[in-house]
DNA sequence: AATATTTGACCCAC
DNA sequence: GTGGGTCAAATATT
C-alpha cells in the first residue's frame, strides 16, 4: 500500500486532465449543431471529474481515502457482532445475520443521461427484496450474490439511496463472496452488453478478447495478496474488482465509450464495474457511478474483535476497495482507463 | 424455458 | 409490538 499516495496523486492528476479534456470537448460542442444533451452530458462529466478530484483533496480522502466506513454499531445494532461464535451453519439465516461482517460504502452516481442509480461493483447481484425504511425517503434494496445457489456464496448487499443527496447511494455489504469470480466478470460483461446492445454489438470480438484477458487477470488475481488498512494481515482472495474511477462514470454514462476504447488498457478490461442490471436499486438505472472514494476505499468494518479476522478477510473480498488493490502491481495500467479522453473524437 | 424482479408475508431481534 | 431482513409466489424479462 505504500504507493497508495502515489496512486491517488496520479489519479488526481488524471481527473484534472480529464476535466480539462472534457472542457475542451464542451468548447467544441458549444458552437456547432451540438445538442443540448451533449452539452449537459459534458457538463455532468466535468462536474463529476472535478468532484472526485476535490474529494481526493479533502482530508478524509487522504488517509483512508474517504472510505466511508460505518461503524458497525451504527449500522445495525449491537449485538450483531457479539455472538461471533460460529456461522458455520450458513443455512440458518438468522444466525448469519449475527455473524456476517458488514461495511458500508458510499457511492456517488453521476447523473448523466437523466438516469441514476447505483453501479455494479463487479459482482452479479440479484435483488431479493426491497423495503421502505423508517425515516428514509427511499426504499432500501436488498441484493444477494447470484451465485448463491450455485456456489453457496452468501454475500449480500443493501443499497440505500441517500435522503439528502439522491445521487449518493449507501451500499452496505454483508458477508464475503465465496463464489469463484472467474465467472462473475464475464456475466457482468454480458449483462452490460445486454444493456447497451447497440453500442456493444459491434465489438463482439473485442469483448471476447476482453473476457479472455479478464479470465487471465482473474486467475492472476486469485493469488492476489492484499493488505487491509485494518491491520497487517494479508489475505488472498479469490476475486476482486478493480474499480476504475472516472472510467466507470464515463463508460457507462451515455455509452459514449465503446468497449473497444478500453480494449487496450488492461484496467479497462478488468474493471467489471459496469452496470449490472441486477444491481440497480430499482432496476431503473443504468448509470455511471462515481465512487466517491474509489481511489481508495478504506473500509471499516464491523468490529467485534471476535469477528475481526473474518471482517478483514471479508474486506478483502469486497469489490470496492481500490486502496486495497494498490498492493497489486497495477501501476502500469491503472490509469489508462481514465484516459480514453485523450483520444480526439472520443466523444463523437 | 430460464432467469430476474416485484412485493406481500413471514421471521427474528430489539 | 415494531422495524428490518429474507422468503417465495407471482410476474416480468430475456
Amino acid at each position: 500500500m505504500e504507493n497508495a499516495g502515489d496512486w491517488e496523486k496520479k489519479t488526481l492528476i488524471n481527473e484534472l486532465i480529464q476535466g480539462r479534456e472534457l472542457v475542451r470537448q464542451l468548447q467544441i460542442h458549444l458552437d456547432p449543431p451540438s445538442t443540448h444533451e451533449m452539452r449537459e452530458l459534458l457538463i455532468e462529466k466535468i462536474l463529476c471529474s472535478y468532484e472526485k478530484a476535490i474529494s481526493m483533496l479533502k482530508p478524509t480522502a487522504l488517509g483512508i481515502s474517504g472510505a466511508m466506513l460505518e461503524s458497525p454499531n451504527s449500522v445495525n445494532g449491537s449485538p450483531l457482532s457479539a455472538d461471533s461464535g460460529k456461522d458455520q451453519d450458513q443455512k440458518d439465516v438468522s444466525k448469519k445475520r449475527k455473524t456476517l461482517p458488514r461495511w458500508t460504502e458510499q457511492v456517488r452516481v453521476c447523473l448523466g443521461a437523466g438516469l441514476e442509480g447505483p453501479l455494479d461493483d463487479g459482482y452479479n447481484w440479484r435483488k431479493y427484496g426491497q423495503k421502505d425504511i423508517l425515516g428514509a425517503k427511499y426504499p432500501r434494496g436488498y441484493f444477494r450474490c447470484t451465485r448463491r445457489n450455485v456456489q453457496g456464496c452468501l454475500a449480500t448487499k443493501q443499497v440505500q439511496r441517500s435522503d439528502e443527496d439522491p445521487s449518493i447511494f449507501e451500499i452496505t455489504y454483508r458477508g464475503k463472496h465465496t463464489c469463484i469470480q472467474v465467472s462473475h466478470l464475464i456475466p457482468a460483461m454480458a449483462s452490460a452488453r445486454e444493456q447497451e446492445p447497440k453500442q456493444i454489438n459491434d465489438h463482439h470480438h473485442e469483448q471476447q478478447k476482453q473476457q479472455q484477458s479478464q479470465e487471465i487477470l482473474l486467475n492472476f488475481r486469485t493469488g492476489l495478496k492484499v493488505k487491509t488498512d485494518l491491520d497487517t494481515q494479508e489475505h488472498t482472495f479469490p476475486s476482486f474488482s478493480f474499480p476504475s474511477t472516472s472510467t466507470e462514470c464515463l463508460k457507462t454514462e451515455n455509452h459514449i465509450f465503446p468497449p473497444s476504447t478500453f480494449e487496450n488498457n488492461f484496467m479497462g478490461s478488468i474493471s467489471p464495474s459496469f452496470i449490472s442490471p441486477a444491481t440497480s436499486e430499482s432496476n431503473y438505472f443504468s448509470v455511471s457511478p462515481c465512487r466517491m472514494h474509489s481511489y481508495g476505499g478504506g473500509h471499516n468494518l464491523q468490529t467485534s474483535e471476535s469477528d475481526l479476522t473474518e471482517i478483514i478477510s471479508a474486506a478483502t473480498s469486497v469489490t470496492n476497495s481500490p486502496i486495497l488493490d494498490l498492493d497489486f502491481p497495477l501501476d502500469a495500467v491503472e490509469f489508462d482507463p481514465n484516459f480514453p479522453f485523450d483520444n480526439p473524437g472520443f466523444f463523437t
